[in-house]
DNA sequence: ATACAAAGGTCAAAGAAAGTCAAATTAATA
DNA sequence: TATTAATTTGACTTTCTTTGACCTTTGTAT
């Protein structure tokens, strides 16, 4: 980062305002305009720097009244689901997958009401087989649920 | 809510006074009036935000003395989720199912994230057995995922 | 019964944001 | 220096909101 670029100063103000608050929200039009840029440009800023790679997440509205949010997820977690990928490599019973969704839950991976819709989906109701196979399709389950979470892991809520 | 439009303000301020009662009764032309716009925005709040689907039930009448009544409605979409229970009481294949989740997230009884994870967790790769039960434990667990979704059902987002 | 006034309803055009994409330019690097 | 990568720009698109002209329904006074 040897020359800045108009790009890096808008980086670095957004990043300064998002220092203090857990989340802002900007007009993009006044943005550029401040910026002296053209609106687009506040796209690219967004779009190479503030990544949910990079732990944050955008929200926005167009139309009158519209806006752009930006907030920052804690830390993404990854770690936490890669290992929960692999506790799901094996058979799970009920108690172990409970744990695991309360674990997500409070890391905020999963809001409430997903942590309810998996405990049902892998409950023993569901998954009630004929030959004994549940602690198998459970561990199944959790483990597509994990790739799906890892594909856009951002914080809930 | 973060009010940004004056058709934001408006839905907080019908919003408000539909917290501490039943139901209400407003006239488009002096709540225009009251908030500087023209009576058409009111029915665009209406029908944007008021909607059935959301919980709410309008009902009018036109004249002299005419007015619009607010109701908030209980039972939303009750009848939708019951009929996909029963649906689900039969074996499901993966292409009904996915239809299934596209009307949920259409009626708003589902997020996005959570329409994700029931399509993953419903997906051939979870439920890939030896013998061969995919369909049956597929609508075994959206039958459970509907239950959950019934027990406190109401709109997202 | 008729006419008029007082509601509320509809719809489409205009306006206000934000998003996309690719061409042109500029900077980095092998 | 030649290539590659990153940035800048602007034309065009999509989405949501605001506005106003015109329509329909209903109550009331003649």
């Amino acid at each position: 980062m040897s020359t800045r670029s108009i790009s890096d100063i808008i980086e670095e103000f957004i990043m300064s305002s998002l220092d203090e608050e857990d989340f802002i929200e900007l007009s993009r039009n006044d943005l550029a305009k401040f910026f002296s840029c053209v609106p687009s440009q506040i796209n690219y800023v967004l779009n190479t720097r503030f990544t949910v790679n990079r732990g944050f997440m955008v929200e926005s509205q167009r139309g009158g009244g519209g806006y752009i949010k930006l907030m920052r997820v804690q830390d993404n977690n990854n770690n936490f689901l890669k290992n929960a990928l692999k506790i799901c490599s094996e058979p799970l019973n009920i108690l172990q997958a409970n744990q695991l969704i309360l674990n997500m839950k409070e890391k905020k991976l999963i809001t409430d009401r997903e942590a309810n819709i998996i405990k049902v989906a892998t409950s023993a109701k569901a998954l009630n087989s004929p030959i004994n196979i549940d602690n198998i399709l459970r561990a199944n389950i959790m483990r597509q649920i994990i790739l799906e979470l890892i594909k856009n892991n951002k914080e809930v809520k």
